[in-house]
This record gives structure tokens, C-alpha cells and sequence, in this order.
DNA sequence: GCTATAATTGCACGATTGTGCAAATATGCA
DNA sequence: TGCATATTTGCACAATCGTGCAATTATAGC
């Protein structure tokens, strides 16, 4: 394990582990279709420019995605890469293919 | 979803989500078995306080467990909490059963 | 064009966090 | 008892982070 992807694996989890953005994320997994931002607002009382940064921060962790349409940007999980990632590191934690060397079974 | 389990998760995934103590689980997840501090300290080039501390995180939050042998605390990851907590994120993630109502299928 | 709404950005601020160093504590061993 | 080693704690400091408010940008609809 490399020192820029446990860099980036710690981004990951570091961007979910915050209690206003981890809720926007169970709230867009509550939400079959995407949602907007004022939507979103509701779900964690603070003010919407904190919602937008917290959105930017799970967007560039690519947590979640989003559509312009209009003025609006709706937003949706990446559901699959999210659980994915969190799947990976739960297979790597649990030593499924530790201590063989590099070279497979 | 209540606030408080909200939070508990966020915590777990900030204590992962540090460079260092993140490799501090990478080099647990390496040995077979446990490890004291002092030998954790030479796959992170920092202080051994700031090992102890984010062993002392690391503990808090149930990623790993430590026995005291002597003047030594040896340190062992618990693979199995982890990859099941990080599993159970990837379920719920992937909604598996959200959307459902709260009374089974 | 003008106005209303959605979203972002700049600024400031307090809180938290990661860190190193030195001192303190705990324990093993001679 | 005295010394060496392992670990923690107190202190300070810089950096990051989450936040609110006001101003700004972007766009829809009139």
C-alpha cells in the first residue's frame, strides 16, 4: 500500500466522516431520484452555503454526483463506488490477500 | 437513521480517516500477530506520542485492542468489527433496504 | 431589461486536530 | 535500589476545518 492511496483512501473515509456530510449522504440514499442542494438543506440545519461545500467535498471524493439543469444542481449517490470502496477496504482489513507476496496465490 | 448513530459512524470513519492512522492499520493488518507501539512507530515517521495518541483514537473507537504485557502494550486490529462495520455502510449505502417501511419485508 | 431564486465565494472566527518536545509515569531487570 | 526502556501526558503551536453572514454569480421567468 502505497503512501498516495492510503492518502487517498484516508481522504475518502475523512470525507465521510463527518457528521453534516454523512447525513447528506443517508439523506440522497433515502431519495430514489436526484436532489437539489436547497432540498438538501433540510436535512442538517445549517446555512446553504455549508451544504454547498459540504457537497463539494463529497463530489471530489466522487461520494456523490450531479446534474445542472437550470440554476439548479441535483445530486445523486454514487452508490456502487461508495460501497465499492468501503467493500474493498473491508476485504483488505480482513486479510483476504495479505501476507502472500506479489505474485497471486 | 437517529443523530446519535449518525455520529458514531462519522467517528469511526474519521479515526480511519487520518494518513497516519490509517497506515497504522495498514501495518496491523500486515501482522499476523499483535505489535507494540514501538514497532508501529517505525511505518509512520512521527513522535512516538503521536503514535500512542492515534493508538489511543484508534482504541477508542473499537478499531483496535490492545493487550498490557509487561511494560509494553501490544496492539491487534479487529479485523472482523471493522470489516463488518465497514459492510454494513456498504448495505446501507447500496439500499438494500431503505425505502421499504420499518416493518421487515 | 428586471426580479426572484439557486448556488457559490470571500471573509472572519472559534474549535478541533496533528504534531514535537520535554517531563512524568510505569515497569522490567540487574 | 538504581538504571533502562515503553508509554503517556502537559504544553505550545501551526494548520485545518466547520460555520455564518454578506456579497456575488448564474439562470429562470416575467
Amino acid at each position: 500500500m502505497n503512501a498516495a492511496e492510503t492518502q487517498k483512501t484516508a481522504d475518502f473515509l475523512k470525507a465521510l466522516g463527518e457528521f453534516n456530510r454523512l447525513s447528506l449522504v443517508y439523506e440522497l440514499c433515502r431519495c430514489e431520484s436526484s436532489q437539489n442542494a436547497m432540498c438538501l438543506c433540510d436535512c442538517c440545519s445549517v446555512d446553504a452555503s455549508v451544504v454547498s461545500r459540504h457537497l463539494k467535498v463529497l463530489a471530489e471524493r466522487d461520494i456523490v454526483t450531479f446534474d445542472k439543469v437550470g440554476r439548479e444542481k441535483t445530486y445523486r449517490l454514487n452508490r456502487n463506488e461508495v460501497a465499492t470502496q468501503l467493500r474493498e477496504l473491508a476485504d483488505l482489513i480482513e486479510n483476504k490477500d495479505c501476507k502472500r507476496g506479489h505474485h497471486g496465490i
